[in-house]
This record gives structure tokens, C-alpha cells and sequence, in this order.
DNA sequence: TTGAAAGCGATACCAT
DNA sequence: ATGGTATCGCTTTCAA
């Protein structure tokens, strides 16, 4: 018994079921000026309704010209920074109407482009970059004309946490913010401090680097530079970052910023295999404020950002009528949370 | 200087382009079987890399009858359990060179059916239901309906870790995994126990359950009705499940198992709260194995799902020439994984 | 208001 | 092999 594969109900169906043309037939249900008979007009519906029909949104697309579709970029999905974001984006994006399609760019820059490449088939009306920004990539150029090429064509780019001239964004205030941390800090009595700095090459990880240094010299305290370790932007290259900082030797240090909450977990868990207690012997902060911060052991000092609301932000942005017509891309504000990971300085520090 | 919103590049420029005709251009770029002049074919190509062009998805799509398009629905995106499934989905889906389109069913499972219908008019290739299961849904039917109709057109539906019949599903041992952990637990010599639910309502929890009961029963322990309390399926639902626990007395509890792990995460906050020490006073075991159970304190025991492959399993089944073709779904192994926060009851229990 | 018909961008059949 | 053309499902002029 082969089962038969019934094609989908199409307007033309409808048509005929409601007994009017298919222009009224497709005026009825999606036509904006609703110039059509309230007879028909219910025909119509009710012959849709009788026959489940959904209109094809590729045949809508290659008649209007347009589609409803957001093409959103990350570096990795599950990583809790990124699904935040990417939770934001859908629901604001289903609200309006719009329908989001996901890749992954694993942190790669040839990927990125490829994948933005790639998505212009799609022809999206908003393509949402949130993918981190890595300093001086070689496809940079690249990169720009496409989406320059793309937003001749109609479509709307929004970059997030990254300013790219030119383009919309959603700024995140990185730099105010791990500033604002280490006064904090310094507020709560630290003075003593090292960083683990996640790949440099990332401009997230430079504008948290620049910005809690800053906040140290403004009260005349330096970060010397071999407190500053260079690893991986994720949870290994935290951990990673930690042994080799307490290789170094971690006595006369009270306390350790990471330049990302996940970076913050990998370190507290280093930190306790070389047999020292976060928090304690050593303090801890973090950034992003992610669900896990709140959920370790001590709880995680960090920066919140409001992840949700970004990726709320990057399609609100898109969806005004010209790139300019917002206010110019004012920095997400961030909050410092101190919690019981920076309890203050151990007094025989 | 109004902004000039040039055309996107159409099959038919690079036709021109390359002075062939537009079969011959479809042919060379896209045509399956490659019976054009290898002279013609690199015009074409040189053609369309000038022009920098994409072939349009939707004008492909309503012209073959089909799209490239796998549709997921999960319950929320920035549930970790939900982000490393789809994160295995998009990586999948593309390796396959297919586009994946999410939506979030914020656990409503009338939000379910309509996103489904909306998810229709994409015509997608595939249907993956992650969002999960609740037992006596109303709209049970309807959505039963409404994926027979879609796959009565062609398309695919893969169920998450729910067997609803007649569609093809990657399972997840949920029942053995929790009776093995009970197993195990009575093995480290626990013997009094306590479970929070989350929401009965939905069938992973009530398998999840079964499972621990059963384990439990099988060396003659009993999980008294008074021990299992029924909360949300969150975080939350944790933290509220333990207070209320701790409130009836949790002097003769050696363990709590919690359905998942945010829930275990939560129920660990609480534990706190009311001034135990989870590990010490009491163990704690959840199930799923999300990247913060490792990173909690004192680590979480727990039953790892391999969550990513969950997802890969998704793509590779849908891919499948037909939904019976493969093994009839043998449910994804679990793995029962004993860590700090069960290091056997206390001997003054 | 309504319907006929001309696209939209691509694919694929059918002659040549 | 190649080109002409019907076709896909829908929107949108353009007449009537």
C-alpha cells in the first residue's frame, strides 16, 4: 500500500472551494487593504478552514519579494551566553510575525562568512550577528561588503556587542562594566589581583581586560603583567588559565577576574583541584551573569547583562524603519552583582 | 540620497552574463545530473562569482516542491537541556545541508499545536518535537492530526524523547537510566528516600519516577507518598520542591532525586537555605547531565543523556529513506554518573 | 469590489 | 547537450 503523497491544499484549492477567484481568494486572507466583501470575505475563511490551509510562505516570499524570515549567527548555541541572546531573538521575532533561522559559526571567522554567504539564499529581512568578534580577522573585509551588499538589497544587519561602523548594533558596555567591577572590588577591600583574559584576540575579552584595568588604575592599583593569562574564551580555557596562574604562584593574589562567567566556573573548579577554596583563599568574578553564576558554590561576583533583553533589542532595532532612525546604538547597561565569591579579602591577606 | 535598493542577482542576469540560456545556467549551478559543456558550465560559474550570486531559497523551493528547511520546536531555548539538543540539530541539519528554523513552545502545549500549524507554510523537509511531553493534553489529538497531515505530504516528524506512535522518535531510556541510579544509590548505601517530581503532568517525569521506584522496590525500599512532591520542572520548581520537603521534616531523608538537574540545582540552593549541606546532610541526584552539574558544588550525581547526539539522531533518522527504515528506535543509553553530592548516606543517619 | 492575467525566481520537461 | 517554455503557489496590477 504506497502512501499516497497528497500535495498541500493551495490557495487554488480554496478558491474553488469558496467559489471565487483567486484573488479574492488571497485578499481575503493575507491582502492588507481589506477592500474585499465581508460575504466573500467569510467564504473564503471558512473554505480555509474546512480544507487546514496554510498559505506557502516560499511561494509569499517569491511574489512579495520579500520574506518574513531573521537569520540569527552565534558562536555556539549551547553555550548559555548565546542561547539568552538567541531566546530573546525568537521571542521577539515570533511576536512581530518573524521566523528565525539559527547557525552555528564555532567561533570561526571563514565560517562566519561563509554562513552569512550562505544565508543570503534565504534572502532575510533582518540577518542578526551575534557571533563574538575576533580583532583582526583576515575575512573582515570580506565580511563587510557582503552585508554592505546586503542591506543595499533591502535587508537589515544588526551586529551584537560589536560595532561595526556602518551597522546597526546592540552595544554591550564591557569596558564600564568590568570597570565598575573592579572599583567594586577595590571597594570591598581587594587590592591585590590577577586576570584570566580569555583569547585577547577577541574584542569582548579586550574591552573587559581594558576596562577592569582602568578601574584598577584609577586607584593607583596595576595588574602586573604576568597576572594576565592568555586562554581559551571558554569553561577549559578558564580552568586551563587558573592551574597555570597558580603555577605561577597564586599567594599574593586575593583575587582572580575572568573576563567571562563560564571562564569563572572552569577557573573555581582549577582553583580547588590545586587545593584552594574559591572565595576564601582567593576570590572570584566573573562576567555576563549567566543562570549558572547564581547557581555555583560560592555564588559568582560578576556583570550582568541582560541577555534577554539584547536579543529582545537586536530585533526591535530591526524592525525600525531606517538603520539611523533609533537612538544611536546606546551601550546595554550592565550591573555589577556582588556575591559571595569576592566576600572581601581573607584579613591575613 | 535616497539609498537605491538594487535587485538581488537573479539566475536570469547570470544567464546573460554568461551568454547561455536560463536552463543552462539553472544547470550548471544546481542541476543534479551535470549534462552541460564543461565550456558553458565554467562561464556560468565565473559569471555568478562575479555577480556575486545566490540562488533564491524560496524561488527554489516553490519551483522542486520542496525546501531545505528542518523546523525544531523546543520548550525554551535557554534551558541548557534544550540548547545542547538543538545545538546537535543545527550542527547535524547542516552537515546535511539543510537550514534550521527554531521556535519555542514555552511549555504550552496549545502553543505547541499552533506553532506547528504556523511551521507549516515553511513547508519544511522536517519536524523535530523536542518541546515535551505532557500526559493528558487536550490538544493531543489535534497535533496528532495535524503531523499525519504533514507527513501525508512528504515531510518528516521526529518526536524528542516521547513515543507517540506511528511517528518516528529518538528515544531516551529515561525509565532505566533513574532505576539504574536508584540502583546504584542503594548500592552507596543509601536507603531513605525522597524525590521531587517536578510536574507529573509530564511524561519524562512520570518515566523518570517509575524508573527510580522500581529501582528502589527491587531491593524492597519504598518511596513513601509523602516523600515525592510534586513541584514545576524548573529550577524553581527545585528550590520550591526542597523547601516544602524541608518543611515536612527531612531528618530521616538520606537523598532527594529530582527529576532533572536544574531542578536538582535548585533544590541544592535550598537545601542551604534551610541550613543543611547538600552532599553532607543529604545527597542530591538529578538526571540529564547538563554542563552545570559538574559545576555545581558539591558536584551532581546524575544520568547523563547525550544530548547533542540526542539531536544528531534527530537529523540522521529524519534522513532516513523512510520512518521504519532504521532500528525501531532503541532508546539513546544513559549513563548513571556518581559524583560528589552523593558520597553515600551519613553513618549517623 | 472582483477577476483575469502578468509577474516573482527558479526548475524541469520537451523538443531541437 | 542546449534552449524554449510550462509550471510552482502566491501577490498584485489592471480592467471591467
Amino acid at each position: 500500500m504506497t502512501t499516497a503523497r497528497k500535495a498541500p491544499i493551495t490557495l487554488h484549492d480554496v478558491a474553488r472551494e469558496a467559489g471565487v477567484s483567486l484573488a479574492t481568494a488571497s485578499r481575503s486572507l493575507n491582502g492588507s487593504a481589506r477592500r474585499v466583501n465581508e460575504d466573500y470575505r467569510k467564504r473564503v475563511l471558512a473554505a480555509a478552514a474546512k480544507l487546514n490551509y496554510t498559505p506557502n510562505t516560499s511561494a509569499q516570499a517569491v511574489a512579495k519579494g520579500t520574506t518574513n524570515t531573521v537569520a540569527l549567527l552565534v558562536a555556539d548555541i549551547a553555550d548559555p551566553y548565546f542561547s539568552s541572546i538567541a531566546a530573546g531573538v525568537i521571542r521577539s521575532a515570533e511576536d512581530a510575525g518573524l521566523i528565525v533561522t539559527m547557525a552555528a559559526t564555532e567561533r570561526s571567522p571563514e565560517r562566519e562568512l561563509t554562513l552569512v554567504r550562505a544565508l543570503r539564499g534565504q534572502r532575510p529581512r533582518v540577518l542578526i550577528l551575534a557571533a563574538s568578534r575576533v580583532a583582526e580577522e583576515a575575512s573582515q573585509d570580506a565580511l563587510i561588503a557582503e552585508l554592505a551588499a546586503f542591506e543595499a538589497m533591502g535587508g537589515r544587519v544588526v551586529f551584537i556587542s560589536r560595532n561595526e561602523l556602518d551597522f546597526d548594533s546592540v552595544l554591550v558596555d564591557n569596558y564600564g562594566g568590568a570597570r565598575q567591577l573592579a572599583e567594586e572590588l577595590i571597594g570591598l577591600g581587594y587590592r591585590r589581583f590577577a586576570a584570566l583574559a580569555g583569547d585577547l584576540s577577541l574584542l569582548t575579552a579586550q574591552d573587559r581586560i581594558a576596562g577592569f584595568t582602568d578601574g584598577l588604575a584609577a586607584h593607583g592599583i596595576e595588574l602586573p603583567p604576568d597576572r594576565l593569562v592568555r586562554t581559551g574564551f571558554t569553561r577549559d580555557g578558564g580552568h586551563a588559565g587558573m592551574l597555570e596562574l597558580a603555577g605561577r604562584g597564586l599567594d599574593d593574589v586575593e583575587l582572580v577576574f575572568t573576563v567571562n562567567d563560564v571562564m569563572a566556573v572552569g577557573a573555581m573548579s582549577a582553583l580547588r583541584e590545586s587545593g584552594r577554596e574559591p572565595g576564601v583563599d582567593v576570590g572570584i568574578a566573573g562576567f555576563d551573569d549567566i543562570q549558572t553564576a547564581r547557581d555555583v558554590t560560592p555564588a559568582l561576583t560578576t556583570v550582568r547583562i541582560p541577555l534577554e533583553e539584547v536579543g529582545r533589542r537586536a530585533i526591535a532595532r530591526a524592525l525600525l524603519p531606517s538603520p539611523e532612525s533609533g537612538e544611536p546604538a546606546t551601550p546595554t547597561a550592565t550591573e555589577v552583582m556582588l556575591r559571595a565569591s569576592t566576600p572581601g579579602p581573607r584579613p591575613g591577606g
